[in-house]
DNA sequence: CCTCGTAACTACGGGCGTGCAACTTCGCGC
DNA sequence: GCGCGAAGTTGCACGCCCGTAGTTACGAGG
């Protein structure tokens, strides 16, 4: 056992699918297919394990959110794609758009009307505030249902949350 | 042959794959499943035809739409089920939003941005009119490249596009 | 009746997982 | 230090969905 080191070292792989709601096969199916592999360590074979930066969670939970709403993995893996290297920027009151061929994120509600007013084709809107909340609250949820061995180290969730917007 | 008769007799198989702009195992495939049958006329058996009308169009240019925008095919199905039975209200100005489980037709920008702003989860958004226009854009062009054979009993798409909105 | 245009049937392939069993590693008690 | 059990990863077989290719069957019209 690894003490769930869920601040210090990240998240492991079942912890993860807990977090974000998804199977392990998938998570598993996932990194494998390179849609997203941990960033923080990534299986080195059977005895080895994933750890997921708290980014990571948030981009997983994106996916899992678009396939929820109907939208194929490929489109999701180019969204990732995208969402990897704009994360960092002002999240949590963005919106991620795609419109089939491009993303964009939306920084303001300002920014998303016009894209909607405009909107040629079909748009696929991810409310990123919405995402981290649930993802937030998830974390939370599960870190209390256990009894804190370290109520000290920690500042997972709510710190993580800080840093993301 | 049966000259093509699109007015009257609405629009054959292959003729809707150009129009559409699928393939025709795709509508083919699309018919057997039950996603989308053709309202007119039914296949009988390998020597009919299938006939589709103007509104089929419409719902498979939608669900052409929401493929390109990487929207699964499954969901696709359940948007049509719900647009199909509300085909014939004032289309050309609204748009199509689905949330993943629900669909809701948006008569007005104004409807259309309150759902954005209070949006939980992912929207799919289709914008009708676009779809609409490209269709009979796409009519008129089919239409104009053949030495129009009944230049009298024409309507097609001018007016089944006054139909629809 | 014969041909042409369509529809139907039978594989076949890729994407996206799922389930199970095996395997590796870790950490603990001894 | 060592065996053991628990946790996590992996390989493989399998299944469903979404088509595609090619071939065959069929009906309508000339």
């Amino acid at each position: 056992m690894v003490s769930d080191g869920e601040n210090e070292h990240g998240f492991g792989g079942p912890q993860v699918c807990k977090l974000v709601g998804i199977s392990y096969r998938q998570l598993d199916y996932w990194a494998r297919t390179d849609l997203l592999r941990p960033s923080l360590a990534d299986a080195q074979g059977s005895g080895t394990q994933r750890r997921y930066s708290y980014r990571d969670l948030v981009a997983l939970k994106v996916i899992k959110s678009l396939l929820d709403a109907g939208v194929s993995l490929q489109t999701a893996r180019k969204a990732i794609e995208y969402l990897r290297t704009h994360l960092g920027e002002q999240i949590s009151s963005a919106s991620l758009v795609l419109n089939g061929t491009n993303s964009v994120l939306a920084q303001t509600g300002e920014d998303l009307v016009d894209l909607v007013r405009q909107g040629q084709g079909v748009l696929n809107i991810v409310p990123l505030g919405t995402v981290v909340e649930e993802l937030d609250a998830r974390i939370h949820e599960l870190e209390s249902a256990r009894p804190a061995r370290d109520a000290g180290s920690r500042g997972g969730a709510a710190s993580a949350h800080a840093r993301g917007g």
